[in-house]
DNA sequence: ACACATAAGTGTTTTTTGTACATTTCTAAG
DNA sequence: CTTAGAAATGTACAAAAAACACTTATGTGT
């Protein structure tokens, strides 16, 4: 914030574009969304728009995805803006990033573009407009980050889940195999799950238990800051 | 990026607000400048200014540096954007934060508005306009954790330093103590820093040796993705 | 009804990393 | 030549991470 006035010949658009995160207890997978409008009308890209005067970024974000997708009550955080000169061929456009995490089947689309929108694998996802590859790689980098640092699942996996689920979560995110035993003893010296009395018959002949979070238990140890979760 | 047309309406100014940390071999500094104009006028602010048509974010921060300050070739990183509706009471501005690391010493100010420049020890700064105190804050919370990650220094501390002056600015980033032998040993085990036949005589009797970085080591180090420096 | 196939569930040992801690060395100054 | 003051240095203990393999439960198929 400087210059001794503000001038008006120097505004610029702002948009934001959202990198979705989903989990489908297999993969982990990205929304894409095919464009039907120039520039690069045809091209797979995130699912983006334009900030109004009245809103700021976050809330645009919010908008932005509601409105392609349906999806509602989606919690978002930034990731950074992009500004190179060219990167929007139609017009000089600032786009800031927003990342977000849902758990794929307990979220249905009914967005007016519903039909445009996809899941695709991580590692399947096509090529994307702009700098948006630029910006789903960064995510990810991000998302690998804070998996390490906190237990992520509360957004991605169902409310009921099994280990084995959660380490798959896991080992998607970081993209290597985790022992299964030295995994179960770190998530329980964790101590957020609680095991329930159910299991989950579908996956094995012996079953297998299902958990929940703990939120309550989660929030207090986010809050007294004690949680690395180096795996 | 959505919507059918791109439109004039909702176009709005875009800033750059520079956070410096800066290292004067005792404390961790930030560099705040006077503000000389309206809205705020006489408040201290982070260095900033607005972006033009014809360059980046990452240009606009640069320029706006070495114009306030003379500052240059200063390495800078995106930290996010902030997008408050009100938060400029003059005009809807977006401002993108951007943090540096530098040494105080080796660098000398002339800009044009050198004497409202200044720096505040971390701990002693003054309140700031706008949400640049919330800025600040999560630049140092950034800056704390890329300290945990990576042997920072190449940019805080001078070409050749003490083990003591290392150790001093961990102290100051982290704001802790940190104990003399477990820091030493944890440093030589990253192996990256050079220990040279000098020393500097003015810190005590005995003298200290002074160190560099092995900038070759150290990239190496980086790109084969193998560095913690939990300290 | 019994054998089989399949994934779940579970502990211990070894290795690595972090932490706590005290004495000796060097040299300029008095 | 004594002294003051910061630099330099290593070891033992504790905690965390990594490596590692067998048993259990139950639905399915014969």
């Amino acid at each position: 914030m400087d210059l001794n006035h503000y001038r008006e010949e120097d505004k610029v658009l702002l948009a934001v574009d959202c990198i979705i995160f989903g989990f489908d207890k297999h993969h982990l997978r990205i929304l894409l969304i095919k464009r039907n409008f120039e520039p690069e009308s045809g091209k797979w890209s995130l699912i983006g728009g334009f900030m109004k005067r009245e809103e700021d970024l976050d809330q645009a974000a919010v908008r932005v995805l509601e409105a392609l997708t349906g999806l509602r009550d989606i919690y978002m955080e930034q990731l950074q803006a992009y500004s190179k000169v060219d990167r929007d061929p139609g017009e000089r456009t600032i786009s800031v990033a927003y990342y977000a995490l849902i758990d794929v089947d307990s979220h249905q689309f009914d967005g007016p573009r519903l039909e445009t929108a996809q899941w695709f694998k991580l590692s399947e996802a096509p090529d994307l407009i702009f700098d948006h590859n630029d910006m789903v790689e960064k995510a990810v980098a991000r998302l690998r980050r804070r998996a390490l640092k906190r237990p992520i699942g509360f957004e991605l996996l169902p409310e009921k889940f099994t280990m084995r689920q959660l380490q798959t979560l896991y080992e998607s995110i970081l993209d290597k195999k985790l022992d299964k035993r030295n995994f179960v003893n770190k998530i329980n010296s964790l101590d957020v799950l609680i095991k329930l009395d159910e299991k989950d018959m579908t996956v094995a002949r012996k079953g297998a238990y299902l958990y929940t979070f703990d939120k309550e238990k989660y929030d207090r140890k986010v809050a007294e800051e004690g949680f690395n979760f180096k795996i």
